[in-house]
DNA sequence: TGTTTTTGTCAAAGCGCTTTGACACGTCTA
DNA sequence: TAGACGTGTCAAAGCGCTTTGACAAAAACA
């Protein structure tokens, strides 16, 4: 009808797409081929109940002949089930995050879930994630630093839909899914101060993320402990973005004193303030040591390879895409699971350890 | 009821909950509330024929007072349409792959559709693509990479189905959107002897993918136009993925004869030959050239900067989706998109030109 | 042998929407 | 003023599936 047909009109191909479209069964034409009702097609189809070993065999063969494969859409509809998961993060074209959509993805294939994947900056008015719950095209939402209102993620928590966050944290009651962001910026610290620097600075990440501010935390404290101090004009604000880095590398280099070391909030930004020393001739670690955070493939190729802190990103996803994927099945308790992160030691940090 | 109603039975929200869950109205509901018939509701929700003003605004006041927003589900069975778009891709840690879906999505999402994405590293038996088709998930599908069956597609094809097919070629009669591989590499391997460079070597892509044919036949042509060629011994084989390069140029460096530029079939496989340069103690590019193709992040953050093909990743993912969203409202002819690439000039292939 | 239980099947209702044919109005034409 | 339209609305059928209550037929019991 409709589309379709006026598509097909006019080419000589009518005739043979009748046939073609035969990919179009309906369990009602199972049921007829098989001789039997569609409610024990539909039995066979879900292992329900009790089929007689005969008449199963006969559905199964009418299936493979059609080459049945039920209406996703009439099943998500009868059961209410879509058997999809949403997967909301701001930009899609961070390697991190690419991370943590592998596990998200292993997670909800490996369970028969496919995975509706939105990036936040296409948002219009309503935030993307609850326009997919609100109408209902997924069964479940992971959303990844993504800023959610404390309210809206209650009330869908309420209504039983099961969502986890990652790498964001809006307090308890939540499902939250994070790295050690504070442990691993202490480690990293630690080292610097270990290499003998003392002169830290930081390049943050966007300001309004909680993963900056543990990582800023981590810093401050571990400094203190050793009596240091991050004054305020060895911060740099950067966002996490390509570039940005550069920039704050530049700012921290206006300063009239040099510092000796300088942790950029994730490795892009590591990787920008390596090309921002390089063009002023400053020679990484020997004049200025740089460590990152997250460990992305880019690390080990710059020069120096960046010390850094490696993010078990893929775990996160696959255990929060784990999380939701029970939740839908049984009630769950809430979780809030931060996995450890790790120092990674390379050239960049001026130390002598191999690792 | 069922699941739902048991997460909530034991806890005391039982009663909050039946407000909460007010989200869950359907059309029904905003028939009742406005005093219309369901019929009369789905007009204004499609804004279809005429509707008396008056009753619009009832209807719409209605629904905003009951936060009405249709199942995606429903609608799709009713019209047979699911406002999704199939995505599929070979592995979705690529940073190439990645400005891919940027587009696609950027095309989707401005189009009212959601995107669906599906890693082929998860199929079992039955591809994937075929299985998001046949259960009618999807509206259309894009094939990125992905090897495919010329027959499979065929009978997608005639289904009416929208098909479009990136960095994939399987001949004609399929909508396919490729980069100018041959061009870019035409470029390059020019450049590379305009730089003075001679003995050129190759690190192929997977040997069967069509791009690093198309790669590897630019190489040949153009040294062939200069008298030059490109001996077997001086192609070694990579597979485009993380540390393949790396082996390829130890290969290369094993050779009595070293070549004096190596054209990587892409960025991340340069990068990795420079790191294997740089632990012999070769320089790049005064020992040896080395050139890339992509032009990923990575490229210019590696030292020396990657002199690379750039290619319209994001804009192949755009048209491509344009394509299959044209399609969709009308039929199309089959289209055969080739976009320009275009030499990025860095350091890496020690010519002395400013771009 | 008659009665209960089990087994296999079916018809029908429902999931939340779209679409269509019918129909009751009011308005215009002859 | 009767008939022909145009407008706004509704009831009902249908999309492709799941689920349930009913019901024969076969198997088990007494």
């Amino acid at each position: 009808m409709s589309k379709r047909f006026d598509k097909i009109v006019g080419t000589c191909y009518s005739i043979a797409m009748k046939e073609t479209r035969a990919s179009q069964a309906t369990i009602d034409d199972v049921a007829q081929r098989a001789k039997v009702s569609i409610s024990t097609v539909s039995r066979v189809l879900n292992n329900r109940d009790r089929v007689h070993p005969e008449t199963r065999e006969r559905i199964l063969r009418a299936m493979r002949e059609l080459r049945y494969q039920p209406s996703a859409m009439a099943r998500g509809l009868a059961n209410q089930r879509t058997h999809t998961l949403g997967f909301v993060i701001p930009t899609i074209s961070d390697p991190f995050f690419m991370e943590i959509v592998r596990g998200v993805e292993d997670a909800a294939s490996s369970a028969g879930y496919s995975l509706l994947v939105a990036s936040q900056a296409q948002t219009t008015e309503h935030s993307r994630y609850s326009q997919l719950l609100n109408q209902r095209r997924v069964d479940g939402v992971i959303l990844v630093a993504i800023e959610v209102q404390r309210y809206d993620i209650e009330g869908v928590l309420q209504s039983g839909i099961p969502v986890a966050l990652i790498q964001q944290e809006i307090g308890p009651g939540i499902p939250t899914f994070v790295a050690d962001n504070y442990g691993g910026a202490c480690q990293v610290t630690e080292h610097l101060l270990h290499c003998g620097h003392r002169r830290i600075a930081y390049i943050s990440g966007s300001n309004h993320t909680p993963d900056n501010g543990e990582r800023l935390r981590g810093v401050r404290d571990t400094l203190a402990t050793h009596g240091l101090r991050l004054p305020a004009n060895r911060i740099a604000s950067g966002n996490y973005l390509r570039g940005s880095g550069y920039e704050a590398m530049t700012r921290l280099l206006e300063q009239t004193e040099l510092p000796d070391a300088v942790f950029a909030a994730n490795d892009q930004m590591a990787g920008d303030a390596l090309i921002a020393l390089q063009e002023r001739g400053l020679r990484v670690p020997d004049d200025i040591a740089v460590v990152g955070f997250d460990d992305v493939p880019l690390a080990s190729y710059v020069t120096p390879p960046l010390t850094t802190v490696r993010q078990p990103a893929y775990e996160l996803g696959l255990r929060a895409a784990e999380f939701v994927l029970g939740a839908l099945e049984q009630p769950m308790d809430i979780e809030r699971v931060v996995l450890p992160t790790h120092l990674v030691v390379r050239k960049s940090c001026g130390c002598s350890y191999k690792e």
